[in-house]
RNA sequence: GCGGGCGUGGCGGAAUUGGUAGACGCAACGGACUUAAAAUUCGUAGGGCCGAAAGGCCCGUGCCGGUUCGACCCCGGCCGCCCGCACCA
């Protein structure tokens, strides 16, 4: 009998499917939808393990779904735009078009070789102008709603790649590509209002039932909502020109305003930058402020700097009361309102900050159990709940009363109001970069900043842009920049800054359903498949990605271009496959295939496979192309088939979870791919099937159907192809020729499918069935047979099994209780003991409680 | 500091609602097939102890305690690892 042979069977199937279309999606089908995809890839070359486990995972449920008779979309596209390609043409001089457009048709090769089930007649790029340009018009749309803006603030600058980040771009105070610490800059940028939709955004989280809780906390912490009150101190004295209303802070914490102690503002404060520009000595402190870093631990030892202004401001309760004016190096611009007040005895670090410039502390929330004469703050603030005193009309309340009755009395004295804070932040969205959606813009010195009519559109990037230098190559090109304004026809300069590329992938999912329309989106094709079903990627876009997505599909539906609040009903977050990292000594990095590694007891050397030098093993990292840690899958389909390889990636492991690539699964993957094709092209044992092993068949056919879907119903991959390992073994020893034999294989068949397409169709076809396996129904178990007719009962004695009974499904107790206490094995394990009580736990266990 | 997760054999992991812990796979060992090897196939296997064997006993899901007839699962307290946020007022 002739081995499996995948060389020759998988490259058939995949010309068999092509031919019949089977994975073309109808919009408007009465079936019902099913929109399953993931995170599209970064063209960056090659397809690596991470690649093959996500879109294996995507593509069993896309063909479950599509046997379970979903009219199911799932695509395929390209984050096209970056900097991989920028740093590809200047390293190499090649064009980035070019560079990304072969690495698409590799890709692109290698996903149709693994047999992901995509409906590849709705693929684009987001570098192609067709793309981009719907961009271009929708983000011209959102202008005029007044969504973006440009203003000269604070950005962050990563002095490697060059360009500005955004909040949710800067990792750790490090750019989230380069890993260089990002530098503070005042640049002119432009933003878009993604704070206008902070609170819908955090609401609509709860409607998210299908996300990972994990990922709606990261948001809600990273959106960051907090009540509390802006108030303003009036001055006392001569007010600074530009500020005499007075300094305005804000507080969560208003109940504490009676052990106020300073008034602290920003180092960014428009007072302090005024008073900067009056005193020199100011002007020494702010710049001593800013040469701290920004990394974690640079922030968790910086010591806290503060600078008397000589300033009074009046306590808003008690206009006799003066507090101090300092500028504190701990104080944020850019949330609540650059200013707080600092009340020592509450607050941790404000307590550092008056034992350092001996400032009062006094307590005036006392804790449950302290007595109002003795309590002292020492070294550690008190921030628990407990009765307000020292506080005037606060006397007496609880945290919360004071907080409202504080409010309350801001409000009646026209000082101040309740609001609510976020920490988001409006996500500055233009890049210094070449490669790139170019922002649809004109400076005109008549006019200002003039958009480009949408009849003009798109705006393409030019040709022959020099990657070669550092810095923004489509600023340097030497005619693009020039135009006429669209207004006044006169001369005219194009914005040379190009969009984030998360703003690419924020509207993606929302072009699938119709890539060919003139609008940006074909409404009525987004309708019928908005929104996503199942979305599939990374944890590492839980604040990046996704919630730009969820931004921008609330932003277009407000523009009436969309009707879906959110645009995943479904995530799932899958697991990273990690791998060690490899360096020579010259810092180089190396792919594990040009590594020996040898292990003498414990330890492991490695060496260079070519010269035999030394190579430093590095940390277990995610696979990337910079870190050149990357096993493709490829290689191992060469070898065992493309089958074999989506099985190992799959097995073994759950889907969410983080694995360390090995090798050695796909050799278990390769003999079930084995095992499998044996069944279903044995020659059929002439033996009579005799009902009773009929019936077991049958039972452990239809036992296996209600595992295997359960288990992808519930992300449990790994424990479907494990209890397919084991039905495998069944069928084995059922050979007998028969209807049963054919209902499990038939099965098999099936079950396998999502997981092993093309050896699913070989077999489809050997059991002599005509269609494809791809467009044939998911397998329906009797509920009768999935269930065992007999039960073995474990017996315990006192919690420890002592023996068990065999009893017919659904016995109940009082016959089980009987059986257990007739069985000869019990009666002699409870000689001498007598019983207490005998649990009995319908078709499961039976406890005695004997002493 | 705040928030979240995880901890089970040599390894990856299973146990879906509190009911036989270790399914399935990898690696290992033994048998069959083979001149031999590979491939294939059948089998063994958490640790310890008693026994010639059949079989039996004890321990066992990071540690300590609790709830329960019964706990990997629930509760309290530790230890360790991982992730996210963080001078956020």
């Amino acid at each position: 009998m002739p081995r499996y042979n995948p060389k020759e069977v998988e490259p058939k199937w995949r010309a068999a499917w092509a031919e019949a279309q089977v994975f073309r999606a109808e919009t408007g089908s009465a079936k019902p939808k099913y929109y399953v995809m993931e995170m599209f890839p970064y063209p960056s070359g090659r397809l690596h393990v991470g690649h093959a486990r996500n879109y294996s995972m995507g593509d069993v449920v896309a063909r479950f779904k599509r046997a379970q008779g979903f009219n199911v979309l799932h695509p395929m596209g390209w984050d096209a735009f970056g900097l991989p390609a920028e740093n590809a043409a200047a390293e190499r001089g090649v064009d980035p078009s070019a560079w990304t457009h072969d690495n698409i048709d590799v890709m692109r090769q290698e996903l149709q070789r693994l047999g992901v089930s995509i409906d590849w007649s709705r693929e684009f790029a987001t570098c192609d102008p067709g793309y981009y340009g719907k961009q271009q018009a929708w983000f011209l749309r959102l202008w005029r709603r007044g969504l973006v803006y440009r203003k000269e603030g604070l950005v962050n600058w990563d002095p490697v790649d060059m360009t500005v980040l955004a909040n949710e771009q800067v990792i750790d105070g490090r750019g989230w590509r380069s890993d260089a610490i990002v530098e503070r800059k005042k640049l002119n940028q432009w933003f878009l209002r993604i704070t206008d939709y902070a609170d819908e955004l955090l609401e609509c989280l709860k409607t998210l039932d299908r996300w990972p809780e994990k990922v709606r906390l990261m948001q809600e912490n990273w959106i960051g909502k907090s009540q509390g009150l802006r108030l303003t101190f009036p001055f006392t004295g001569p007010a600074p020109a530009g500020f005499e209303h007075g300094v305005t802070v804000y507080t969560t914490r208003p109940d504490t305003l009676f052990g106020a102690s300073f008034v602290a503002l920003s180092p960014d404060h428009p007072l302090t930058e005024a008073l900067a520009a009056a005193d020199p000595r100011v002007a020494a402190f702010v710049e001593e402020c800013r040469k701290g870093g920004t990394s974690e631990a640079e922030i968790e030892t910086a010591e806290k700097l503060g600078f008397d202004t000589g300033l009074k401001v009046a306590h808003p309760f008690d206009p006799a009361w003066q507090v101090p004016v300092w500028i504190g190096n701990f104080v944020l611009m850019d949330y609540g309102a650059g200013a707080i007040f600092g009340c020592p005895a509450h607050d941790q670090r404000d307590l550092d900050f008056a034992r350092k410039y001996d400032l009062p502390v006094t307590p005036v929330v006392l804790p449950p159990d302290a007595d109002a004469a003795s309590f002292a703050v020492g070294d550690e603030a008190y921030v628990d709940g407990g009765r307000i005193y020292n506080s005037g009309f606060m006397d007496g309340m609880e945290v919360g009363a004071a907080k409202a009755a504080a409010i309350a009395k801001a409000e009646s004295l026209g000082l101040g109001e309740g609001t609510t804070v976020y920490r988001l932040r409006d996500w500055g969205l233009a890049r210094q970069r070449g490669w790139g959606c170019p922002i649809p813009i004109v400076h005109c010195e008549a006019c200002g900043i003039v958009p480009v009519p949408e009849a003009d559109l798109p705006v393409t990037l030019p040709q022959g842009m020099d990657f070669g230098r550092p810095g923004n190559a489509l600023a340097r090109h030497p005619t693009w920049k020039t135009t006429t304004c669209p207004g006044c026809g006169g001369p005219a300069e194009r914005e040379t800054d190009t969009l984030d590329t998360f703003v690419d992938s924020s509207w993606y999912f929302a072009r699938y359903p119709n890539p060919d329309a003139a609008e940006p989106i074909d409404k009525a094709a987004a309708n019928y498949w908005l929104p996503v079903d199942q979305y599939i990627g990374g944890i590492e876009h839980a604040v990046l990605h996704l919630l730009y997505a969820r931004f921008v599909t609330k932003a277009l539906r407000d523009e009436g271009m969309l009707e879906v609040d959110e645009p995943f009903a479904g995530l799932f977050t899958q697991g990273m496959v990690t791998h060690e990292t490899y360096r020579r000594q010259n810092g180089e990095w190396l792919e594990p295939a040009q590594v020996d590694i040898a292990s003498e007891g414990t330890t492991r050397r490695a060496t260079l496979k070519e010269t035999g030098e030394p190579v430093t093993i590095g940390d277990i990292e995610k696979m990337s192309k910079s870190k050149r840690n990357v096993v493709a899958p490829a290689d191992m389909a060469d070898t065992y088939g493309v089958d074999a390889a989506r099985l190992c990636v799959l097995s073994d492991s759950p889907p969410e979870r983080d694995v360390q690539w090995t090798s050695a699964g796909v050799e278990g993957a390769w003999r079930l791919v084995g095992r499998v094709w044996t069944e279903f092209d044995a020659e059929p044992s002439s033996k009579a099937a005799d009902p009773a092993r009929e019936t077991e068949l049958r039972r452990a056919t239809h036992k296996v159907i209600k595992a295997v879907t359960d288990a992808i119903e519930g992300w449990r991959f790994n424990s479907a192809i494990a209890r397919l390992h084991a039905f495998v073994g069944v069928v084995r020893q059922h050979p007998e020729a028969g209807e049963a034999r054919r209902e499990a294989l038939s099965a098999l068949a099936r079950l396998i499918a999502p997981y092993a397409p093309h050896l699913a169709e070989e077999c489809w076809q050997r059991l002599g069935e005509s269609g494809l396996i791809a467009a044939a129904p998911w397998p329906i178990y009797d509920p009768t047979l999935a269930e065992d007719e007999e039960r073995v009962l474990p017996v315990q004695i006192n919690g420890k099994r002592r023996g068990e009974i065999r009893a017919g499904a659904g016995a109940s107790e009082a016959e089980v209780e009987k059986m257990v206490l007739d069985d000869p094995e019990i009666a002699r394990r409870l000689e001498g003991l007598s019983i207490r009580r005998v649990i009995v736990v319908k078709d499961r266990i039976v406890n005695i409680v004997a002493a």
